[in-house]
DNA sequence: CCCTGGTAGTACGAACTCGCAGTAGTAAGA
DNA sequence: TCTTACTACTGCGAGTTCGTACTACCAGGG
C-alpha cells in the first residue's frame, strides 16, 4: 500500500516507520507509566541537566510543549527546576532520585522490545544505524536551509 | 547529546528522526491547511478507497484516532463514506474532488521539502531507503510477535 | 541609568489523540 | 431460527500538543 502510494519517497517512509516505532514503544512502556516521548526526556536527563530550549531543539519539538512536559514532570515529583545562575530567564531540568527510579523501570520495559528489533535487523542493524545517522543530518540540513 | 544518552539504539535514533522529519512536514505543508499525518493519509486515499480498519493497521493508529480523521475529514468535505456491499458494519473512504485538490495543494509544498532532503542525501538515498525497509518490516514482526 | 531590541519561558485555549464503553452487524453452531 | 461469540465502528471524556499572546530577563547604545 504505502509503495504505490508514495513511489520511492523518503519522507514518507519516515514517516510511516516512525509510526509503527512509536506505537512498539509506547505499547512496550505502557506498564511502565510513561509513553515513548516521555521516555525519550528522562533519557537525555539521566545524563545530565539541560535547559528547556535545549531539549526543544534536540527533540524538534515546540518550546511551549516542552513546557507542558516540564510541568507535568514537576508534578509527578520526577523532575526538578534548578536555578542557573548565568541567565535569569532560565532554568536547567534535572531528574528527581524518584523520576530516575521511574525511568530505570521503564527501561526494564524497553530494553527487550529493543531486543525483539535488534534480533530481528540482525547483522544490517549497523547499516540501519549508518542510514538513520545520515537522514538525520540531512533533516537538520533541510530544516535550517543550510 | 543523543548518542552519549543511549549509546547505539536503534529505536531510539528512529524516534528523533521521526521528530524531525515531522516537524519538517508540518512546517511545509501548514499553508495548505494539512499536517503531516493528514497529508499521508489522503496519499493513500488518492490512490483508491479503503476502510478505517486497513487505514489504522497501516498507519499503527488506534481505530478510534482513525474514526476522529474521518470525522473531520467528512466535515471539511474532503472525504466520503461509500457503503462496503460485504459488510454492513464496515464502509471505505473515499477521497472527494475538493480532498483531491486539497491533497495536489499540499503536494505541491510537500516536493519542495521532499527535494530537500533528497538533495542532502544525494546518492545515498537509495541505502537510506532500502535501510528504512528493513526496519519498517523488523517493527511490523516485533509488534506481531512475528 | 534609561531605553530598545532580542531571547527564555509560561498561561491559555482550541484542536487533537486515544482508551473505555457501547451499538450494530456478522458468523456459526445447536 | 435462536443463541453466542466475534468484529467494525462510534460517542464520550480525560489527557496532550502547540500557536498566540503574554511576562521576565538580558545586552548594548546613548
Amino acid at each position: 500500500m504505502a509503495q504505490q502510494t508514495t513511489g520511492s519517497n523518503v519522507l514518507f517512509d519516515v514517516w510511516l516507520t516512525s509510526r509503527a516505532t512509536t506505537a512498539l514503544l509506547d505499547e512496550a512502556l505502557a506498564d511502565s507509566g510513561l509513553t515513548a516521548d516521555e521516555f525519550a526526556v528522562y533519557s537525555v536527563l539521566h545524563v545530565g541537566p539541560c535547559t528547556p530550549t535545549e531539549l526543544a531543539t534536540w527533540m524538534s519539538a515546540p518550546l511551549t510543549t516542552v513546557s507542558s512536559f516540564v510541568k507535568r514532570f514537576e508534578q509527578r515529583g520526577h523532575v526538578r527546576r534548578v536555578a542557573n545562575p548565568d541567565d535569569g530567564r532560565s532554568y536547567r531540568l534535572q531528574l528527581t532520585r524518584e523520576g530516575g527510579r521511574a525511568w530505570e523501570r521503564a527501561g526494564a520495559a524497553f530494553l527487550p522490545a529493543l531486543a525483539a528489533v535488534r534480533g530481528r535487523l540482525g547483522r544490517d542493524e549497523s547499516s540501519v544505524a549508518a542510514a538513520l545517522a545520515m537522514l538525520q543530518s540531512a533533516l537538520r540540513a533541510a530544516a535550517t536551509g543550510d
